[in-house]
DNA sequence: GGGTATTGAGAAATCGATTTCACGGCGCTC
DNA sequence: GAGCGCCGTGAAATCGATTTCTCAATACCC
């Protein structure tokens, strides 16, 4: 591989002026065309190892997700490739598993490979730790989910807009005894998703000690929904409805119901998050879609901003969700087809 | 962040002793001893892109996947993740979207960021050219895909054997008339697939003739299922199960037999890769299940056994698939319970 | 005891880019 | 015409590690 001084050497000139050439020093005009020539004769690209080490900066950013086999990341990850692409940036997945060890491990390999900035889907609201990044100077900001007292640049989505708008859908639609399953306690998403509901039942009249008891909080795993959902059909007075925080969790909670005899839309459920292969489910899921795209295409963005040197006061972005009404809850009437 | 200098200074020794100590050079154990604690009183950790520059190659490998919302390869994905983690190794996750300039783009990246090497999944078998990662002595690992004519070692299913055993297993069930849709042509999942349906069918002596007429070849995604499904069912002879030889396609074939209202298992379906949420789906589906996360760890070991410079003759590793039976091919009489 | 291996350790070169510094040439002002 | 300032340029320093080279000290052999 042609080095900048084989292109100096070609050209006729330092390797200064080279990179003068490509990194907008200033040089005359008949300079630049001829180490113009010489690279491209030579086919030179410059050494991003050696860049990186000088500029104290790698044209790498970090993205740390939480699930990697959760289609909700894996589109928010597409959203920060397809953003970054369009500035040469290349992008690092790290797959964190909800576990803020492996997170830690990640955030430190950020700082030692130099990267440029780091996006991140945080394991835990209390326990993840940017202060460390801050510190050096590294541009991070948080999507999804926001970790608590961490000062850096946001892109969320609107959880609890969508919990209320989620739960009054149920209501209107005629069921009377919703529940929800949300996430962890202390996870953003989880509380606030759980407060639009809170608020919606409450708008409606239904007692806060109700709602109470019929909350579950498990741990956004298919599993969790599953013995979350049980819990709730055991209870003496079982719902009608329910409100599911996460799209994984939906899927263990309609096994629970398939194998509890009870089905939509007699019983209606609800999705936060879109369920993949959602046509495949009988009856089709009512579910609020999330913005996943957006979202890292957004955190793309304002990480670029940073990079480019922004020092506007910090930002939060919040997008809004999209209820998409279908079948599964149509109404305890039965009925409903398909939408 | 502390550097090798400091902590030659703190110890009292030179920057090529603290980087001895630490590489397995000879150095007396006193000395080794001062350098340790000094370099842990620091919090040293070497800089990795210095150390890249320096020893020509990175500690990051490029793995190169054709659809990054396919789980099939989320799961390859973390095979490989969690394999080269123990070896710290950092794994670059590049999506292709099957575009073949896209993975060129790519394997440029590669080059210039000077990637120790690269795990593959062909965009195309034909058009993926690795030879310049080969010429430049970056090795190379295909994975799942054999690129045409490509001196690399590779990680393979066994699809021709899977493709036969669904076969075989349809026509044991009592399915007759058994069509199939698979990839597109060219692609070497595509045909070994396809060769085990026609080695199956031809061994319970259905013709040659009547197998090309009962074949698709679709685009791996799932509106082209969908499209081959409605094809194969407007035909003067339709069949009565159906071999897809990907998960993708299996959602839309599921969808377009749902609209012409033919039921699993009187129609049977089988598909090749593991359907997520499979359990949601009624009745619940036969797969193939691929050994996806195994896929990316042999993979990834192959390829950190070169990178430790063996030189061992190139390496074919192919993995066998296992048939999981469920209701779907219960069979056409109807019946049977799922698994 | 003299001469040769062997070993440990530091000085310095190296990887390939960016950037500071110094300098010569030119144009402008008074 | 002397002095000041700007511009374009190349030489050299720099980033932080690894590795070669060199040398001194010790061990070993006859």
């Amino acid at each position: 591989m042609a080095t900048i001084s084989d292109v100096a050497r070609t050209a006729g000139v330092s390797p200064a002026t080279v990179s003068r050439v490509f990194n907008g020093g200033r040089v005359t005009a008949e300079r630049a065309e001829r180490v113009r020539r010489a690279a491209a004769d030579l086919g030179f690209s410059p050494n991003r190892v050696a860049r990186s080490l000088r500029m104290q900066r790698a044209s790498v950013i970090g993205l740390l997700i939480p699930d990697i086999e959760n289609p909700f990341f894996t589109s928010l990850a597409r959203g920060v490739e397809d953003a970054a692409q369009r500035t040469n940036l290349s992008v690092v997945l790290c797959n964190t598993d909800e576990d803020v060890d492996k997170e830690r491990r990640y955030l430190d390999i950020a700082l030692a490979e130099q990267m440029a900035g780091v996006i991140v889907a945080a394991a835990s609201r209390k326990r993840t730790d940017l202060s460390a990044l801050a510190a050096r100077g590294m541009p991070v900001v948080a999507v999804d989910r926001r970790p608590r007292a961490a000062a850096v640049d946001a892109v969320m989505v609107d959880n609890q807009h969508g919990g209320e708008d989620a739960t009054a859908h149920l209501l209107e639609r005629g069921y009377e005894r919703i529940a929800c399953i949300t996430g962890p306690a202390g996870a953003s998403t989880s509380e606030d998703r759980l407060a639009g509901y809170r608020a919606a039942m409450h708008e409606a009249g239904v007692s806060g000690e109700w709602t109470r008891a019929h909350t579950r909080h498990a741990d956004f795993r298919v599993d969790g929904g599953y013995a979350a959902m049980r819990e709730l059909l055991a209870l003496r007075t079982p719902p009608d409805a329910v409100f599911v925080a996460n799209n994984l969790m939906t899927v263990g909670a309609l096994q629970a119901l398939r194998e509890a005899g009870a089905e939509p839309p007699e019983f209606g459920i609800l999705s936060f998050g879109d369920v993949p292969w959602a046509s495949l489910v009988r009856p089709p899921l009512t579910t609020v879609q999330l913005p996943s795209y957006d979202l890292g295409a957004s955190a793309a963005a304002l990480l670029q901003d940073r990079l480019a040197g922004s020092d506007k006061p910090l930002q939060t972005v919040v997008l809004r969700t999209v209820l998409r009404a279908r079948a599964s809850t149509a109404g305890p009437g039965g009925g409903g087809e398909p939408a």
